[in-house]
RNA sequence: GGAGAGAUGGCUGAGUGGCCGAAAGCGCCCGCCUGCUAAGUGGGUAUACGGCUUUAAACCGUAUCGAGGGUUCGAAUCCCUCUCUCUCCGCCA
């Protein structure tokens, strides 16, 4: 009686419980199997029940609609009727409720790794897939960023605070312009990779949430108005994904790519403390977001290129960088594999998380019921994927200290000179 | 925010309580016909879930006429709530 999005295949679930068992155990998170299993048994069982009912009841109607409604044999057969009419509507609302349950349930459930993810326990046990550039070739002035004098100037995250409150910057006069740089730059250089650009809205609705995999892992990451029930998006994944929710694409579209620049929030719960100096890791901050909706045999292959895309913008700003392969344990609820590529920072002497670059399979597309036609005219789940293009907080935390001069500028690198109207940030007057 | 109008299949658009998954037209697909094209002509043309089946197809059943709830033996059709779109007014970047 409901209509509910597919939100896994059901029949792929149901007859290899094993796989998908052991998939998820390779995972972090906590889910259960059996009472999910126990629960589509269950609303299947009920499902059978109310419809045989109500077929019943159909047929019964096609006959009164043939009689006279004045005759005795009519209102006989009302009378017949009254008590499966009973029947049918409190087994259609227990089917509602079950459904509800399992439906529930069901979405706890998160994706299954591919088999090429490596198996780990922690961040530890990531694989260095590739890097480029040397990490020690980096300016003898190197400083963590918000360790640069002026630093506090061009970010002013005392401001931000008054304003808004912690890790809420504000970015001025030449910073504010490299940021606008920054992002254009990378906005025009997706654009001539084939990516449509797209200016999303900022806030999103449960539905929306819940296709791309937030809800319910992360609901309590985003930010929320409880008045309209919107969320602040935490990555333009969520309101780009879910452009095509609830259609069915021509397979001669795909692979469909597109790209957008947005402000992301994130309440960061949990992770007070934590690397939070500086830009490392703020509320709000500035990303160009890459989506793909792909045909599902190219998925595996469209993320490669996609990674490579990525590392291409990392290559083009001349910071030494690398890609992990992130283990089993590391990668999130909606991921099926992911790549993170990493920075190097060489003020902190460590690297910073840029862009991570996801394949979620079906995963994302059953929740968001994103189809397409297939050679044969029937439809099918596509594939998604994504990428940061990149986020910006951080790679301007590298640029800063990996190009420090002496004299307190930083040098820009060539890709970004057209973009910020001169070759290098200057510390402010006085 | 106030007043009014509306929401039906890929599209246009009928349908105001009883075989309506839904007329008709358009589009599309398959065939026929036709020097070619156009026209004509016959048929077909949704999705999901459940059942059956080794799988699939076929088949059977159920659901879906913006969403949710209600009335009724029976709802696209009646009632309530909500959402959205359009028009007018107000407000406002």
């Amino acid at each position: 009686m409901h209509r509910w999005p597919l939100m896994l295949d059901l029949k792929f679930f149901r007859e290899n419980q094993d796989l998908v068992r052991a998939g998820i155990a390779r995972k972090k998170f906590d889910c259960d199997i059996d009472a999910v299993i126990e629960l589509d048994e269950q609303r299947r069982r009920i499902i059978r029940e109310a419809e045989e009912k109500r077929a019943a009841q159909k047929a019964a109607n096609a006959e009164m609609a043939k009689l006279d409604k004045g005759s005795g044999a009519f209102q006989n057969k009302v009378a017949e009727m009254r008590g499966l009419a009973q029947e049918v509507k409190s087994l259609q609302s227990k089917q509602a409720e079950v459904e509800t349950e399992w439906e529930a349930a069901f979405m706890s459930i998160p994706n299954v790794p591919d088999p090429s993810v490596p198996d780990g326990q922690s961040e530890d046990d990531n694989v260095t897939f590739h890097t480029w550039g040397d990490p020690q070739s980096v300016s003898g002035e190197a400083l963590p960023h918000y360790d640069i004098s002026w630093f506090s100037h061009y970010v002013d995250l005392e401001r931000g605070t008054k304003i808004t409150g912690a890790g809420f910057p504000v970015f001025r006069g030449q910073m504010a312009r490299l940021v606008r740089g920054l992002l254009e730059f990378f906005l025009e250089r997706n654009a001539a990779a084939g990516f449509e650009e797209m200016h999303p809205p900022l806030m999103v609705n449960a539905a929306s949430a819940t296709a791309t995999g937030q809800l319910p892992d992360k609901e309590g990451q985003m930010y929320f108005a409880p008045e309209d029930g919107f969320y602040l998006i935490p990555t333009a994944e969520v309101p780009v994904t879910n452009f095509y929710r609830d259609e069915i694409l021509e397979a001669g579209q795909l692979p469909l790519r597109a790209c957008a620049y947005t402000p992301c929030f994130r309440r960061e719960a949990g992770s007070y403390g934590k690397d939070v100096r500086g830009l490392n890791r703020v509320h709000q901050f500035d990303k160009v977001e890459l989506v793909e909706w792909v045909h599902p045999e190219e998925s595996m292959i469209e993320l490669e290129r996609l990674r490579e895309h990525v590392q291409g913008l990392v290559e083009a700003l001349k910071l030494p960088y690398r890609t992990l392969l992130m283990c089993s344990r590391d990668i999130g609820f909606p991921h099926a594999k992911q790549y993170d590529v990493e920075v190097w920072a060489g003020g902190q002497q460590r690297w910073l998380e840029v862009s991570s670059c996801s394949c979620f399979t079906d995963f994302q597309a059953r929740r968001a019921n994103i189809r397409f036609r297939d050679e044969s005219g029937k439809p099918r789940v596509v594939h998604t994927l994504n990428a940061s293009g990149l986020a910006i907080p951080r790679v301007l935390a590298a640029i800063l200290e990996n190009n420090l001069q002496a004299d307190g500028s930083v040098l820009l690198p060539d890709a970004l000179v057209p973009h910020f109207g001169g070759d290098r940030l200057t510390p402010p007057r006085s």
